[in-house]
DNA sequence: TATTGTTATACTCTATAACTATA
DNA sequence: TATAGTTATAGAGTATAACAATA
C-alpha cells in the first residue's frame, strides 16, 4: 500500500465529491429545463409563501436581483406573484402545481443519483458516513461562516 | 435517540456539505478578488499550457465561452496569451507568476476551511471518511456521468 | 476544405443606485 | 421619512452561429 497524508487527502477528497455533486444538481436541473438558482427559489417556497424583501433575506440575495429570478420563474409557469390584502406595495410569492411538481421530482432524481454515487460502498461504512456528515454539517450551522 | 432513515439522510447530508463547500470556495474566492471559474481556470493551468481548443475540452466549454474567461483573467494579469511557433492559428495559454501565486493561496486556503469544518471529527472517523470519500470519488471517475 | 480562435448576439445571474408607490 | 418592490445599468458567465486567418 502507498503512504498516505489523510489530512490533505480528506480536504482534497471532500472538494471533488461536493464539485461532483454539485455538477450533478446543475445537470439534473437543465435536464428539466431548469438553473441551480431556480431550483434553490422552488425549494425555499414549497414550505411557505415569501414576500420579496423576505426571500431576498432568506436567499442572501439583493431585491433586485430577486425581480429577475421570480420574473423568470413567473414567465415558465412556476410561481405567481399575488398581492398582499394587507400592504398595497407588498406582494406574495407561491409556488404553483407545476413548480411544485418539478421540484419534487428534481429533489428525487438529484437523490437517486447521490444514492448511486454511493452506491459501493458497504452499509456500515454508509451509516459511518451519514453521522459523521451530519455531524460536520450541523457543526457547520451552529458555526457559520463569516459573510467578509 | 430519534429513529433515522440512514439512506435519504445520507444523500440529504452530502448534498448539505456539497453546498457547504462550494460555498466556501465562492466566499475564498471572492476574498482574493476572483470568481470559482477563475480559479478552475488558474488550477488547470498551473500544470500545463493549453491552446484555447484543448483548454475549452479540458473544461468542457465552448471556445467562445472561453475567450471570455481568458481575455478577463488577461486583463487582470493572471494569464497570457502567447503566439505558438507552430501554429499561426494558434495561441497558447501560460499562468503568470502572479496567477500562480494567487491559485495557490486560494487552494491552500480552501484545505484549511475543510480541515476546519471537519475538525470535530476524531481522527479515526477522519481516516475511514477519507478513505470512503476517495472511494465514492474514484468509482465516479471510472464511471462518469453522462453529458446530456 | 478543415481547423483555430474571435466576434456578434442573446440569455441568465449578480450587484448598485435611482426610482415609484405606499405606509 | 421609511419601506416594498421595480427599473436602469453594468459586468461575468454561458451558448449558438457566423466569421477571419491559417492549415
Amino acid at each position: 500500500m502507498p503512504p498516505r497524508i489523510p489530512a490533505l487527502q480528506l480536504a482534497d477528497g471532500l472538494l471533488q465529491l461536493s464539485c461532483l455533486i454539485h455538477h450533478t444538481l446543475d445537470r439534473i436541473a437543465a435536464e428539466h429545463g431548469l438553473s441551480v438558482i431556480q431550483v434553490r427559489l422552488l425549494r425555499s417556497l414549497r414550505d411557505r409563501e415569501f414576500g420579496m424583501f423576505d426571500l431576498a433575506q432568506h436567499l442572501a440575495l439583493r431585491k433586485s436581483t430577486l425581480t429577475g429570478w421570480v420574473d423568470r420563474a413567473e414567465s415558465r409557469g412556476l410561481v405567481v406573484r399575488m398581492a398582499s390584502p394587507a400592504d398595497r406595495r407588498a406582494s406574495h410569492i407561491h409556488v404553483t402545481a407545476e413548480g411544485r411538481r418539478l421540484s419534487r421530482a428534481i429533489e428525487e432524481a438529484v437523490n437517486a443519483e447521490i444514492e448511486k454515487l454511493v452506491s459501493g460502498v458497504s452499509a456500515s461504512d454508509r451509516d459511518r458516513l451519514a453521522s459523521v456528515v451530519s455531524q460536520v454539517v450541523a457543526a457547520a450551522a451552529r458555526d457559520p461562516q463569516p459573510k467578509t
